[in-house]
DNA sequence: GCATCATATCATTGCTCACTGATATATTAT
DNA sequence: ATAATATATCAGTGAGCAATGATATGATGC
């Protein structure tokens, strides 16, 4: 029987980039940087980080969809947790690299900022 | 004297965001794990990505200027190397989260891949 | 059932980015 | 100086995303 051998690196190059937008985004970014503290739910999420609230919940969706968070209901309430503690390193990780770059990130022009 | 405190997160959130959207590109990514692995002149990345030689060059620029990568002229060849042991740190970090939210991220409709 | 609160959905609009193709600059060798 | 190689620049084009505003769904209490 043949066997076909998939890299499965290239593959993954589209999944790391996929997975990289969803942190590529200050609403997300918010929102997630909020749920690392504590699950929240949606009117809270939206306190804190000063979104619409469709905002909120358009990313959301987006973000259960990918896995990122969880939700559970709660009355009428519905309560978002972050689904993993490594998107807490991934986030701190990313701090520790702007220690480094910041000033170049800032400086920057290729991405106007939006 | 009045004394305005300025939440310093709030613009990291930007920096964080910027930062995370140099990642967020499936060509930028080639060249970061490519390089990775060793310095390397552009042609090298042209052949290893199979990016468009403009294309490498352009997104060189950007990298560069956000401080991710480093340049050394050697002759007529340029030859670049990641700035920083934690953009590795990184790219294995997103790695261990993808062992976990791969599905997810696979399934999520609202990036529809670029 | 009705009113209210909580959240989700959807279409639209405007902005931004990635890639291409052509061209320019820089370096080396002859 | 000229040719050849290596890399950078730039404008134009096409596509995709984020936010908004209006509306829909869902749940609770009266």
């Amino acid at each position: 029987m043949m066997q076909i051998v998939v890299d499965r690196k290239v593959g993954t190059i589209e999944q790391r980039a996929k997975l990289f937008r969803g942190f590529a985004d200050p609403s997300r970014l918010s929102i997630l940087g909020a749920l690392c503290g504590e699950p929240l739910v949606v009117h809270e999420l939206v306190e804190r980080t000063g979104l619409s609230q469709p905002n909120v919940s358009n990313h959301l969706r987006c973000l259960l969809e990918c896995g990122l968070v969880n939700s559970d209901r709660d009355g009428r309430f519905i309560r978002y947790r972050i689904s993993s503690a490594r998107i807490a390193t991934l986030l701190s990780d990313v701090d520790a690299l702007l220690d480094v770059v910041a000033g170049g990130v800032e400086a920057c022009d290729n991405y106007r900022g939006r």
